[in-house]
RNA sequence: GGAGAGAUGCUCGAGUGGUUGAAGAGGCACGCCUGGAAAGCGUGUAUACGCCAAAAGCGUAUCGGGGGUUCGAAUCCCCCUCUCUCCGCCA
């Protein structure tokens, strides 16, 4: 959520950032954020002295009776009693006030940065960059649900009898080819400096709140009610929930963190061709990177994050290209994101595979995570994340893409991974 | 699932109603000492919010979380959560 500083400091700014960002009643919610940050301060102003008031005149009656003057003490505890009373009120002010803050907090979303294009849906979104497009592709390439049948890589109805639509069963090369990705990602997130990490995949609230699938995201995880734990929707929540409420040093920053885990995402809403096969499925495996940083320096961290996916792209040959996505189609708590999509010569379309965000302090103010700076002073971290990356359309893409009258080619970055060169 | 024990600051650990934001020790930081280091000595070492233009300063809250008793609670009472130990179950 945005700080209450950068609220009251940059009002009209913030405004104008959240028009940006094509969220409706930017000026309301402002006003309503700043109205109720007053009443907070005017009711804690006032409980405050109370208190103060109160604590004195405690002490003073431990005085009094010390010394015997019981009639002295009790006149000051009737003073006391009437303190007490009208700080109940101040404190009911104090409490309701902070709530209702943090729930209009909740609703706004994070503020883009400048240099993110302005527009309002995906068509707006900025082609920064395409590359891999030199490989022919066939022209009568079939679609990898077809493939995947053809050559026993993935069965979707087993997976339907198992468990529903969206949870694919893969099988034999299809299955090592899960396995050999995971580590492909894995090894090349190790050599760019990331720090493995295996997290839960079950999480419960309070991480979360930490990251912001709660509570508006509620109906997007699986709930497990008896014991109120949550399936992760991605590895990005356990992962980051590792510095909720913590103070880092600023020689710790940047933190680079990495992990492989099934992701689970219920996804409620959209069916039909577009999530056809593994374009969009409930259980998916995903490597996901993560940073903590200094503000001034998060910038640096979200480039050398955009090389780190390309390069993966690159190494698997496919074709690519990079999206900086316009201020109405970014996430909620994203400052700046930039989306990678493969294409898809069978499907003709673009699939997206990573989105790799800047959330400035946005994230962190939630989590609060914090470091300390060399002055020794707190401040809020910057956290970043990638995919890197998920791996349902990336297998699409490299089925069909790579698909020839001798069966399935392999990268050759792959190979060593698969233990195979292709899929017959 | 049954029985019991516990939760205090960066860590250990004292503390059963009255200047306890919290003894003591360790750690860490800085300073002195030293040719340099160790040892020794000294100083400092939480967070959030509020008041203030701001710094300094001051105030308030916080001893797992919430509520209660009391003029006053880390300390007494109630509820919840979590951790540990033993038994059972499972791998």
């Amino acid at each position: 959520m945005l700080t209450i500083k950068v609220i009251s400091e940059q009002t009209e700014q913030v405004i104008k950032g959240l028009e940006k960002k094509h969220f409706n009643g930017a000026r309301e919610a402002i006003e309503k954020v700043l109205e109720l940050d007053k009443k907070r301060r005017a009711a804690q102003t006032q409980l405050d002295a109370n208190l103060s008031e109160a604590k004195k005149l405690a002490a003073a009656i431990g005085g009094l009776m010390k010394e015997g003057k019981k009639d002295e003490a009790e006149a000051v505890k009737a003073q006391v009693a009437e303190l007490k009373e009208t700080n109940k009120d101040l404190q009911e002010a104090m409490d309701s006030a902070a709530i209702d803050l943090q729930n209009v907090l909740y609703t706004i979303p994070n503020l883009p940065y400048d240099e993110v294009p302005e527009g309002k849906t995906a068509e707006e979104n900025v082609v920064v960059k395409t590359g891999g497009m030199e490989t022919p592709l066939p022209k009568d390439a079939l679609p990898h649900w077809e493939l995947a049948k053809k050559y026993d890589l993935i069965d979707f109805d087993l997976g339907v009898k198992i468990t529903g639509a969206g949870f694919p069963v893969y099988k034999g090369k299809g299955a090592q080819l899960q396995r050999a990705l995971i580590n492909f990602f894995l090894d090349e997130a190790r050599k760019s400096g990331y720090t493995e990490i295996m997290p839960p995949t079950v999480v419960n609230e309070a991480s979360g709140y930490g990251t912001g699938q709660l509570p508006d995201k509620e109906g997007q995880m699986y709930h497990c009610q008896l014991d109120n734990l949550y399936l992760i929707p991605t590895a990005e929540v356990p992962v980051t929930n590792i510095y909720r409420d913590v103070i880092l040093d600023e020689k710790q920053l940047p933190i680079k963190n990495c992990a492989y885990t099934q992701c689970f995402r219920r996804e409620a809403g959209s069916y039909g061709k577009d999530v056809r096969g593994l374009n969009r499925l409930h259980e998916f495996s995903k490597v996901e990177i993560v940073r903590i940083d200094t503000p001034e320096h998060s910038k640096e961290s979200h480039k050398e994050m955009l090389a780190h996916v390309e390069g993966l792209l690159q190494k698997l040959e496919l074709p690519y290209r990079i999206l900086h996505l316009c201020g109405g189609d970014m996430s909620f708590t994203a400052a700046t994101c930039f989306d990678f999509e493969v294409y898809s010569e069978a499907q003709q379309r673009w699939l997206e595979v990573s989105s790799v965000s800047n959330f400035d302090n946005y994230q962190a103010n939630r989590l609060k995570c914090r470091y300390r700076t060399a002055e020794k002073k707190t401040e809020l971290c910057h956290t970043l994340n990638g995919s890197a990356l998920a791996l349902p359309r990336i297998v699409a893409a490299l089925l069909e893409n790579n698909q020839t009258p001798e069966g399935i080619r392999i990268p050759k970055a792959l190979v060593p991974y698969c233990g195979f060169e292709v899929i017959d």
